[in-house]
DNA sequence: CCGCGCAGTGCAATCGTTTGCGCGATTGTT
DNA sequence: AACAATCGCGCAAACGATTGCACTGCGCGG
């Protein structure tokens, strides 16, 4: 069967016997239009593969049809890909905002000046955006978020801020982190990672307050970066320097993967001599040697609400940030 | 300074003192516009901050100005989250089209019937098609590039066939891990992964050969799958109910990692006992233990040449599909 | 001095949808 | 039976940019 392409609603309004203004009705559902006109024309569009032309129907509506994706990368501008963490995100925000209609627009920035969210606002390309990851860009997410109402966040709920949030509870992640190695009696407890980060600040706060809680000695902070060359050789140089810990949260799975490497170097068993717990629970984590015992975070849940949010305050809706539990996942390493 | 909004043609028209024709070549650097006028059109432009309206544009242009980046999900539809080789190419990718003015939209699809790839070239979204990895879906990829130009694809090129892609030499990679094998010495050797994967094939054939180019005995295929879970249930029940190879080819990071993970767990040393070689340099390749001696690919310049491809076909040129060669990154593994 | 060419600009149609408004036909009310 | 209140649908004006064509002056050759 060869028909001939019907590409516009005037196409499908010839066919239908009715005007385009009318298949418009039509399709969208308008229940001014008489069912049998409207199942008429959907029966049209359906057999002839019609699809609507956006870019039409988007500067009607005067929108984009599009959200913008950005994944800052504001620590380690070097650095070419961003956190696997962040990229697991991504899956489910596409699913979460086709199933809406709009397309997932992803642009990633290496923050070079304080105006590099303002311009990706500013361009009129999406209308709304997603910032996945706080970086250490806070300053800079909260300018804009002070003036351009559809914004939301993945990171660390911060009080007083304006900009809304969705993350898991950070400060319990870390106190369920430290709990978990307190409960086995360990009491030489590190951190690593970097406290610019928020969500990391948040982690290591959690952590430091279960610690105080048992009375343990006070931990150490070491803030490495996220790189993996250069958090190696940082963990690495500790390791040498100071007596061993028995017990580390890491602030990230990757910042533990180093951990665990350096560790192995040194001949430390893992759990044995020092337990490990990473955060995030990437994918890879199942695969490290041995398993790693991290906090895990719901991407699914957390893609599903940025949307939701968003949505929401493109409506005009006053939203509050969502903070959600995570959860202890016990493996090999701790 | 609180300037009004200058959002359309018309607006900027009307500061000028010309007409929106005007404004418009001017902006499009249209040569017939006298060089004076061009220049005050543009400090206007400049100075009030003026976005073209690219709804507009594109509906004008018959175009969408969007480039789709399809995940096709073939293997293991259960998996949420694809490949980490796969997500690095994104960012890459999301660079190369933004240079060209082209927006990234993200879909990332589980093939349910055989016409999934048809409804997104019918959607009318996107100008062009870039699919990251053939997964188990050559012959859909197959039967719409041939009715359809401005697709690419990453992956293997297979003589004969119609879909231009862009991809490392698999055939060249899995000969040198296995000649990297060779070369200690090992002779038993074994290969993991799926050959119904096209890329993963390849790599198995090149492989294959250089094993018996010095004619050592028949090497093992295990084709397990590529979630996690699965392959390490696979190659654990392999290790068991086998004597061990000396020597492990996995056609990806990822399966490396669960290898590693298996015979750790049955006391197996590596690389004293068993040598492992991955596929792909993920990030977290650098993290195993010991560190994964693995094949890389260039991410960077395979999305530069996706990207290059796929415009120049959009021109209606034709284009050969292009291999780069792998490189064999030595770590602790083997 | 007339007319022709050309540089520079404006007019208006066009892309495909959405939607306020108006109009005829049908139905319901007294 | 007359009139009002629906109901269903079409007309036409947006949305904002691009572009073929027409138009206006000006310089210049004949």
């Amino acid at each position: 069967m060869n028909l001939p392409a019907v590409s516009t609603l005037a196409d499908l309004a010839r066919l239908a016997g009715v005007s385009v203004a009318t298949v418009s009705r039509a399709l969208a559902g308008n229940p001014v239009i008489a069912d049998a006109t409207r199942e008429r024309v959907l029966a049209l569009a359906q057999t002839h593969g019609f699809q609507i032309n956006q870019a039409a129907r988007n500067l009607r509506l005067k929108r984009t049809g599009a959200i913008g994706v950005v994944l800052p990368l504001g620590h380690e501008a070097e650095q070419h890909l961003s956190d696997p963490f962040f990229m697991s995100l991504l899956g489910p925000l596409a699913d979460a905002l086709a199933a809406r209609d709009y397309d997932l627009l992803l642009s990633r920035v290496i923050p070079r000046d304080a105006r590099w969210l303002d311009s990706i606002v500013d361009s009129g390309r999406v209308d709304g955006l997603i910032v996945v990851g706080q970086s250490n860009q806070l300053a800079a997410i909260e300018s804009v978020a002070a003036r351009y109402r559809p914004i939301v966040v993945w990171g660390a709920a911060m009080p007083g801020h304006r900009q809304v949030t969705v993350g898991s509870d950070n400060v319990a992640g870390g106190r369920i982190a430290a709990q978990h190695l307190l409960d086995q009696g360990r009491r030489r407890l590190a951190f690593f990672g970097n406290p610019d980060v928020p969500e990391f600040a948040a982690r290591y706060q959690g952590f430091g307050a279960a610690i105080a809680a048992v009375g343990a000695p006070s931990p150490t902070l070491l803030p490495v970066h996220l790189t993996s060359a250069a958090s190696y050789a940082a963990i690495d140089d500790f390791l040498g320097a100071n007596p061993s810990p028995d017990g580390i949260v890491a602030a990230s799975d990757v910042i533990a993967m180093s951990a665990l490497r350096a560790l192995a170097s040194r001949n430390q068993r893992v759990p044995e001599d020092v337990a490990v717990v990473g955060y995030d629970d990437v994918v890879v984590a199942l695969h490290t040697n041995p398993p790693l015992t991290t906090i895990r975070q719901d991407v699914v849940r957390g893609a599903g609400l940025l949307v939701d949010l968003l949505f929401r305050r493109l409506d005009g809706q006053d939203v509050e940030s969502v903070t959600m539990p995570p959860q202890l996942v016990v493996r090999g390493s701790a």
